[in-house]
DNA sequence: AATGAATGAGTGTTCATTCAT
DNA sequence: CATGAATGAACACTCATTCAT
């Protein structure tokens, strides 16, 4: 008994997500119709619900295992010191995560409007800001402020950005780390020398 | 005696404009309908179409008034030595042309998917990609584009993250350039000395 | 002074009938719209209003000027002896005015389902009844009347039928008039005869 | 204990078809609107999307179903021997599958503009063509020609042009036929014998 | 002799969602 | 574990028509 034909069962509703994020990074979130997802699966939209109660909450449960990573990031980051190796390292294994989950950033990345008035947007951006948070001085200036968002930022928007240029895209993560690090680094440096 | 009442005539087109600019900043290009903004304007959903040929055009046409000063920075940017100050005269002037025309970037930035599939689109890539390389060498290695990228986003960004952090503004936008001139320094400084 | 460039004024209403029975003729009553009709003249709207009272309106006027040859031949008809020579007459000079108001009988074959709502339409029946009448004996057996009504009707819609059909169109006329004498000779001879 | 109240389930599309067919016969098919379809039948707008993808595809639908006895008699003629016999035989055939799908032979008889347009359009232009010559010889006289369209469309015609004489429409039916099988018999003796 | 600006009523079509089976 | 059938609300867009200027 093979694998692939009949290989459903069981695993319908991974399915509906893979191909739902799919066409949610690739056209967005408002633009991609159940219909679409339903007919990619050669499923009827109503079974869509049996799995999910809504479109929002297929993104959500999206979100919600994807996101998993972070999280821990996030538990993780609030038990070290607030040291600048513990810094980098944070950038480090965010720039890991975004890679395992690609597409639900760059969806995110793609569709603020969209996903700003969903039950997932106030969560993101809590996110963001408890990053944020632990790579920053407490009562660090506003350029470090900005230093660190940047670092942040670009580490997250840098994948996206640098899609279309050519080159390893292991290299290309890496110079963006370099980026983040130089920012991070020059406002870790600020608030105790001087 | 005053202003408002019946003070239509002749600037209905503008009206359109401005309200459709707002709500799509709002809530998105796709989550705006034309309903939603004939009814604010108190007019009829036919009005919009005398106005403009679809939704599509609103957006357009606003693009194209608001973004013209960009189109002139460019312009300007390319008749410019490629020296520091230039670069970042560029920065600055951009991020002027950044408040002038806030709810439009913010728009573009909270609205890429929607965006892409837009005629606009295609537009708005290349004028990232056509700033970017003024403000940095050609033939720059990919840590230098990377920075010169990370310089032009973080003015660009940096406008709306900020958005909800208390402080004067202008003071926000002077810190993100601060942390900008940084980037495309380093950027500007590698390659002739190194 | 030439004639073409601004060789409008005073004309305007009659370009308008030209331009709708063009596009009538080709798209349909119904896909027609005034827009179209307008553009093509470069007008607005309503323009065509200033001329015409409705849509409608465009229709008759055309209909009034190019059946006017029809009505002509109906009371010319009408005062003949109704011979067989008579009767042939009559067709001959239905298939000419056919010929010079192609369109408009097209038109009219091309959207009876449109046409018999409007207000010409009840007027059209009527006058195809009449013809018809004029070519047959009063009290013809009911496969006289399928005769002469096959004569009339295949002088009318060979001409748009024949038309892709390669061949000068005056000796497809010809044959057509050819059939629809015979059909009609036919018919004559019988009652008193037999 | 009737039949009519909750009678549906199952046979919802084949009522679509009934109720389209019907409307788009007695008022055209650029007039008849779908909320008109949906409203005669008690359903939504949207349930006969359920059924079929667009409305020209619920007249294609009908189409395919009503002309089905056309293309076997097509087929069947194509099999037998061009006698004149075969030709009548043709006509006969044709004349009762008319009687069968009369409502969709007068829409397409009345609406050839909109149906024009229509992806069936192609087909039934091809269907005449192939009948057509069926019933005449090869390399016939242009006036041969005349007569067997005519005979064809006087069959076809006839059948509706007829519809306000009094009188009973079986025997309409027969002296349309008479008509026609004159036609075509004298097309049918020319080549041969003279 | 015509336009600019607008309207009200409609169009075909799509959507997320429901529910009995 | 799913489908078949449907809905209500909305959507972008088009139409013939009007009227002050």
């Amino acid at each position: 008994m093979g694998s692939t034909p009949q290989q459903r069962r069981g695993n319908t509703r991974q399915r509906i997500q893979d191909v739902a994020l799919e066409l949610f990074a690739e056209q967005g979130y408002e633009k991609t119709s159940l219909r679409e997802i339903s007919e990619r699966l050669d499923v009827t939209k109503a079974a869509l619900y049996y799995h999910f109660k809504t479109k929002e909450d297929i993104l959500a449960s999206i979100f919600d295992d994807l996101n998993r990573p972070v999280e821990e990031l996030l538990a993780w980051g609030k038990e070290q010191p607030r040291t600048l190796e513990t810094k980098k390292e944070i950038l480090s294994r965010y720039s890991e995560a975004l890679v395992t989950a690609a597409p639900l950033f760059r969806f995110m990345q793609e569709n603020q409007a969209a996903v700003r008035e969903l039950s997932i947007g106030q969560t993101i951006k809590e996110r963001v800001v408890a990053l944020v948070a632990l790579i920053e001085e407490p009562g660090a200036s506003l350029a470090d402020h900005v230093r660190c968002s940047t670092a942040l930022f670009a580490t997250h928007a840098g994948m996206f950005a640098l899609k279309d240029l050519e080159g390893d895209p292991e290299e290309k993560r890496k110079a963006v780390l370099e980026v983040a690090f130089e920012l991070v680094t020059r406002a870790h440096g600020r608030d105790p020398v001087e």
